[in-house]
RNA sequence: GGGCGGUUAGCUCAGCCGGUCAGAGCGUCUGCCUUACAAGCAGAAGGUCAUCCGUUCGAGCCGGAUACCGCCCA
């Protein structure tokens, strides 16, 4: 067969892929429609940031967001899906000062101290060459290495309109920034003030506490004497920080500890340092927390600051922003603070002072970016004031005006809405936007302005000095869904685009993110940002580990992608994608559903080999016959007696699945919705409706007229291929392409479902097809079982039910072939259970003919465990309608269910009974 | 400490409103190179639904408790 050779056995995605990719893009095919009357749909990316590189996580959201798009569009939708990145103020600076380092130091070996001397070099190299060198230097390096993902996610085939791409640092994008602040700090939603911070000593700069990653570790707990200052004795604190004693400004102990009550307003003399300090009585103190009495370090601890704040107390800074001692913790001066804490526990156990020390587990803040111990620190920094717009966006997922799914994250949600605090957003960096406020060395007005001022307003002085902090790079991601549309011009982008209809992101990022859009949407755009917002899983290793470079079991989604090919990826994920559950991924996964793409791809391979054949007249026929009508749908060309049945079952499974499987999509169930397409294309289209039509479709076509057959299985695998596109959009792409077409599109992704519709629905013939399929099944089992595995037996079927036999009659043919059968006689008489080879079912009894003899043994160990069964569950159907409470209580149609069952499994009872007895 | 999930076949997981729900994929076993596909075809075996108590005519499913595992927050 020469045809054979033109299209390949094995589905090759390395030659396919890349070209369509390709051509997506280069065709702008995904720009929604600018005058359109259809609905819309948008989403805009949750923007990856320009250091990073596409890992699983990504490839599992994009899959995700993707197939919702294709989806949408081909149900002739407006559809938006907007890319995009952020500028990732640290992980960028980071990053551009590893490689000054890395410059100015050229000759150190490779090692992880090496790289701890590049960053501190970097770092003085950054504040030697000033911040616009620096600047230039890191535009330079966004321009040269921060397109990865967006390359990426082209190859990948991500449906995104790319003209409107964006990024965080856009010079619009950046007045939308400015623009928020300045009216956030007019509205006094801004604020600057000195408080505690969480301090990373080696990033240089303060961050959020949702940027603080809590840690379990294994610490002690000092306890350490601080002596009455009359002298009459002392009182016992615990601290898991001695160093931070030296900053003391009191003593707390709970105002109902009756332990203390007679020494509050006493005063305590502060070991090493001999700073007297008051005992105060504070509701704070837990009294089962070691002795019951705490140390208060205002300067050091939030709650401590709290406490000082409530009395009056002064706070005495004595780590600085390096985590060294400062001139304030006298001796100690200038060492780290883990030297610190060792030569103070030493002195107090010198002097005396040191009761004793415990194991103590305790949570540790680390930096999110760099692991580092973070320092609470008091600093003067910007924040936002979160209550006042943390209510609203609270209100608005409680009214129900975001939905957010799974709906366990709501509750999430809300709490962190309602527990929130306010958020640090400046930060000690150069990259990112600075913060539009001034300072007059003058007269010490603060100026927050939309420009630059030229002059105090207050004093008049020309020596105003910028702030050199930037913000928090989330500050301007929380803009996202409607700075990205031109805010805050008033935009058509804008006016058609927002509220986005959905957010798509992963749990880590809820309130980092997703929280603040909800935010900013409600107070800048006065409505939410998007109507729904979907929480994905998280892609683990087979063993349910996280991916981690350390661990080593971290799959790349690009290299997987190149030897297994996109869509069998995309597949793997989407199929593992249910809700609220992390997925177990692995390469074997990923394996067999390039097995489902290879059964695809031969699928079509066998349809357009046996369609090359066809006349030129029947092929333009075919078409004409795939052209979508858009209103009627289509129902099965009348065809064979031998293949209308298959036609009309295979239709109405298609509308069916096409209707499962929106289901399954509008509510992110897609492990469901891919579940349903794979199960129908493999299970039902090729298993039975190729191999049904087979004969027709091999047989030479004779004249010009083309056969029903054929328009069917044209139409029907077209609309297989709809529907597996939003999931495997490469090689439904490619297949799509080689159909014929009246007049061909640029792609199967803009076309619609047009092809079936309810009219398809057809229970009668899914039933009758069944039963023949049951037919089929059973004989195969009994032919196997008898080790008839090449034979063609002869095959007896009996039943009472007349109609049943003339559906077998009329499609003897098909099921001679399908079960590898010679011939089948029909007979309403009940079989001689006592031959061998007999099957029983609820509908009909057959029996395999074959001479030779046959392992007894074999059929009654099957029939003892059949009977076994149908026992068990007549003994259930008796007991329940024995049951006066399920008779009378039990809705009708369900006692009827149960009845009608039980008159089912008695018959069938009674013939497995009969069948064994003649047995013997 | 507070909160939220999970426990169903050897593995990974579905199972929606309580009643044809004991299911899928992978793996395993048996037999087949049947002219689309061995990345395939046909057939088969595998489960006291973690445990206990309760609600109900009826419970993987609802409620409570216990055990174990995981996550988030403090």
């Amino acid at each position: 067969m020469e045809l054979a050779t033109e299209i390949p056995k094995v589905y090759s995605p390395e030659s396919i892929e890349p070209r369509w990719a390709q051509e997506w893009v280069a065709r702008q095919l995904y720009r929604p429609a600018d005058n359109s009357a259809r609905p819309r749909f948008c989403l805009v990316i949750p923007p990856p940031n320009i250091t990073g590189s596409l890992h699983m996580g990504h490839m599992l959201e994009h899959t995700e967001i993707d197939t919702l798009m294709r989806w949408h569009r081909m149900r002739g939708e407006n559809v938006l899906w907007l890319p995009g990145s952020d500028h990732a103020s640290i992980a960028t600076q980071m990053i551009v000062e590893l490689e000054l380092g890395r410059e100015a130091l050229p000759n150190l070996e490779p090692g992880q101290s090496t790289k701890s001397a590049w960053r501190r070099e970097g770092q003085r190299q950054r504040l030697e060459m000033g911040r616009q060198k620096f600047l230039e230097r890191c535009w330079k390096w966004k321009e040269e290495s921060g397109g990865t993902i967006r390359r990426q996610m082209e190859r990948l085939g991500a449906s995104c309109d790319w003209t409107r791409d964006r990024f965080t640092m856009d010079p619009a994008y950046s007045r939308a920034v400015l623009e928020v602040f300045v009216r956030l700090y007019e509205e006094r939603l801004i604020y600057r003030g000195k408080y505690i911070v969480n301090w990373c000593p080696r990033c240089g700069t303060a961050v959020s506490d949702l940027e603080v990653v809590h840690e379990e570790r294994q610490g002690k707990l000092w306890f350490i004497r601080y002596p009455y200052e009359d002298g009459s004795g002392y009182i016992t604190v615990a601290t898991t920080r001695p160093e931070t004693m030296l900053g003391d400004t009191a003593v707390a102990v709970n105002p109902e500890d009756a332990r203390f009550r007679g020494i509050l307003g006493h005063k305590v003399v502060l070991p090493l340092l001999k700073r007297v300090i008051p005992i105060i009585a504070d509701r704070f103190v837990d009294p089962k927390f070691g002795t019951g009495a705490v140390k208060v370090t205002p300067a050091h601890d939030p709650n401590d600051f709290e406490i000082a704040q409530r009395h009056n107390l002064p706070r005495v800074v004595v780590i600085d922003e390096g985590a060294r001692m400062t001139a304030d913790a006298g001796p100690y001066q200038g060492l780290d603070r883990y030297e610190a804490r060792e030569a103070v526990v030493q002195d107090l156990r010198t002097q005396g002072l040191l009761e004793k020390i415990e194991d103590y587990p305790l949570s540790v803040g680390t930096c999110q970016r760099c692991k580092t111990v973070v320092e609470p620190l008091l600093s003067t920094q910007w924040f936002m004031k979160m209550a006042p717009l943390a209510e609203p966006a609270a209100r608005a997922v409680k009214e129900g005006r975001i939905r957010i799914v799974p709906e366990n994250y709501r509750k999430i949600y809300l709490d962190w809405m309602e527990n929130i605090h306010d958020w640090c957003i400046s930060r000690q960096l150069w990259w990112g936007h600075r913060i539009p406020a001034w300072y007059c060395d003058a007269c010490g007005e603060v100026l927050v302005a939309r420009d630059t001022p030229a002059q105090c307003p207050k004093c008049r002085s020309a020596a105003l000095r910028p702030e050199s902090d930037v913000l928090d790079t989330w500050f301007s991601s929380a803009l996202w869904p409607f700075a990205t549309l031109g805010w805050p011009e008033t935009t058509e982008d804008l006016r058609r685009f927002y509220p986005n209809d959905l957010m798509i992101m992963g749990f880590d990022i809820l309130f980092f993110w997703g929280a603040r859009m909800i935010m900013m949407g409600l107070k800048f755009m006065r409505d939410v940002p998007f109507r729904e917002l979907y929480i994905h899983a998280l892609v683990r290793d087979a063993e349910k580990q996280k991916m981690s470079k350390t661990k080593g079991n971290v799959i790349d989604p690009l290299e997987v992608t190149e030897k297994y090919g996109t869509d069998a990826v995309r597949f793997a994920l989407a199929i593992s994608a249910a809700p609220g559950t992390d997925i177990a991924f692995s390469i074997e996964k990923i394996e067999s559903y390039r097995a489902f793409a290879n059964k695809i791809w031969n699928a079509g391979r066998f349809i357009l080999m046996n369609l090359q054949k066809l006349p030129e007249p029947v092929t333009a026929q075919l078409a004409a016959a795939l052209e979508p009508v858009p209103t009627l749908g289509f129902r099965p060309a009348a065809g064979s007696e031998q293949s209308a049945l298959a036609d009309r079952w295979i239709f109405s499974r298609l509308h069916a699945v096409t209707e499962e499987m929106g289901a399954s999509l509008a509510a992110y169930r897609f492990h469901e919705a891919a579940h349903t397409i794979y199960h129908f294309f493999w299970h039902e289209f090729c298993d039975w409706y190729l191999e049904w039509l087979k004969p027709e479709i091999t047989r030479p076509v004779e004249g010009e007229k083309a056969p029903a057959a054929w328009i069917n299985l044209a139409r029907v695998f077209e609309g297989a291929l709809h529907l597996l596109h939003p999931f495997m959009p490469f090689i439904t792409e490619e297949l799509w392409h080689q159909l014929p077409h009246a007049a061909p599109g640029p792609s199967i992704s803009l076309t619609g479902f047009s092809l079936v519709t309810e009219r398809a629905a057809d229970p009668i013939t899914e039933k009758q097809f069944e039963t023949i399929r049951e037919l089929i099944v059973t004989a195969r089992n009994a032919k196997a079982e008898m080790g008839l595995h090449a034979a063609k037996p002869s095959l007896q079927v009996a039943s009472d039910d007349l109609r049943l036999l003339e559906l077998f009659r009329a499609h003897q043919e098909t099921i001679l072939r399908l079960a590898a059968l010679q011939a089948i006689n029909f007979t309403r008489e009940r079989l001689a259970a006592d031959l061998p080879g007999v099957r029983v079912t609820p509908g009909f009894d057959l029996r395999v003919l074959h001479e030779e003899k046959v392992d007894a043994e074999a059929g009654r160990a099957r029939l003892l465990k059949e009977k076994e069964k149908v026992e068990r569950q007549l003994a259930q159907a008796n007991a329940q309608l024995a049951n006066p409470g399920f008779v009378e209580r039990a809705p009708r149609e369900v006692v009827r269910g149960v009845e009608r069952r039980r008159q089912e499994l008695s018959q069938h009872f009674e013939k497995v009974v009969e069948s064994l007895k003649r047995l013997g």
